[in-house]
DNA sequence: AAGAAAATTTAACTTTAGGTTAACCTTGGG
DNA sequence: CCCAAGGTTAACCTAAAGTTAAATTTTCTT
């Protein structure tokens, strides 16, 4: 099975907040939460969520400030968006497309339309960019057929090794904390011991070449050409 | 002759779905009917359709959910789907092309123009790949004999081993997971055992070559020469 | 409609790949 | 020259897949 999208939620308000858990996470969905656009912004960068569902009007970072921000940040670019408004306030979807939101929501929530908003932008996005291969100096992946070539030589990675590839991949040259790769592959929840990573790390370098992971030294891995 | 194209017709009122089936089985065409989304759903897992026509309003599961939901099974992946809309809701139409629809008919239909407009779609879509034989590494594959012959000797499958071979040989070298797998043969809701696919894909390696069937631990099983 | 045959699923058990850990080793920045 | 972060190795453990055979369901036959 395939692993829980996460869907990080921000609003100012604690009762919605719950709303949106106690729906999103009957559907199987992870959820985690914030309540300012700050901290949304921290919780995002940690967690990497798959999707953002971000309330308009908060105090301090509004949503659409909050939203510039996360497209601001690489490894979040891609990031699935939906902003949460009143109805009437149609106005501002305008401005919300531009600050680059996906969709909106509409307060008060109906929770069936919700979970099927949710299903869908997720759908949409997943199978997007999982078809997309990727192709970095040499090295092949094919998410597909879950196969790597290095070289026109095809290697076969066994399931968190491929993971962890197609995570560092994801963006290359950029650092990914161990808390980041833990969180991806693992899930919040797991916990497993710190040499775990390394090891992992290790196997690819011995399959895949040494030269193209690189270790940040207090910080995490990153991979690159 | 060419075995009759399979249509499936998807619409919560009995009088389209009467006017549709006559005018299309007049045409020679095989027709199924379904009264909402979720039955569409199951029927087209089961009998494979060649080509879809999905009302946009129905209840309980719209159109739109159905087609991305059939646009998830792999064995309807390039099934043709056709929305019918009321003439008027062209916005629905950019909804409706984003969920995997290949055109629209619109209502009040025109009987001339919709048997024309299905023959066209048949055409562009149906001679390529619908009835094409695989031919993969010594293994042919007969989906209208249901025959399967290997290395010049022909070998008869029972129906889910059958089922299971043409899933997996649609995408060689595709991982397909359990769940893949579960959803396209046995259908969502259906509960079967964990053991039951891999008596299944053992079967098949005893009958067709062990090293074409191989197995990623974790994720799912592929299909290749 | 009963019985046989075939197909499918389950259940009980074994095997194994691969994931994790623990113990120890290296290294580079302060 | 420390020592904490990371590297390495191999042993261990476990969830997932393989294997059988028996139970069940479906399908055919008479």
């Amino acid at each position: 099975m395939a692993k829980k999208p996460k869907i990080l939620c921000v609003d100012d308000e604690q009762d919605i907040l719950d709303l949106l858990t106690f729906n999103l996470e009957k559907e199987g969905y992870e959820v985690c939460t914030a309540l300012n656009g700050r901290k949304g912004l921290e919780v995002a960068k940690r967690e990497l969520p798959d999707l953002i569902i971000l309330d308009v009007m908060m105090p301090e970072m509004d949503g659409m400030e909050t939203c510039r921000e996360i497209r601001e940040i690489p490894s979040l670019q891609h990031v699935v968006i939906t902003f949460l408004t009143a109805r009437n306030e149609d106005y501002s979807q305008i401005a919300g497309f531009e600050a680059g939101a996906d969709d909106f929501i509409t307060k008060p929530i109906r929770q069936r339309l919700l979970v099927s908003k949710i299903k869908a932008l997720l759908r949409r996005s997943g199978p997007s960019d999982a078809k997309k291969d990727m192709n970095i100096g040499g090295i092949e992946i094919d998410r597909d057929k879950y196969l790597v070539t290095k070289d026109g030589v095809q290697i076969q990675l066994p399931k968190k090794e491929f993971e962890l590839l197609v995570l560092l991949s994801s963006a290359p040259g950029r650092v990914f904390t161990r808390e980041n790769i833990l969180n991806s592959i693992w899930g919040n929840d797991v916990i497993v011991g710190d040499r775990t990573i390394d090891v992992h790390i290790r196997k690819l370098r011995e399959k895949l070449g040494d030269e193209n992971f690189k270790t940040i030294k207090g910080v995490g891995y990153k991979f690159e050409a």
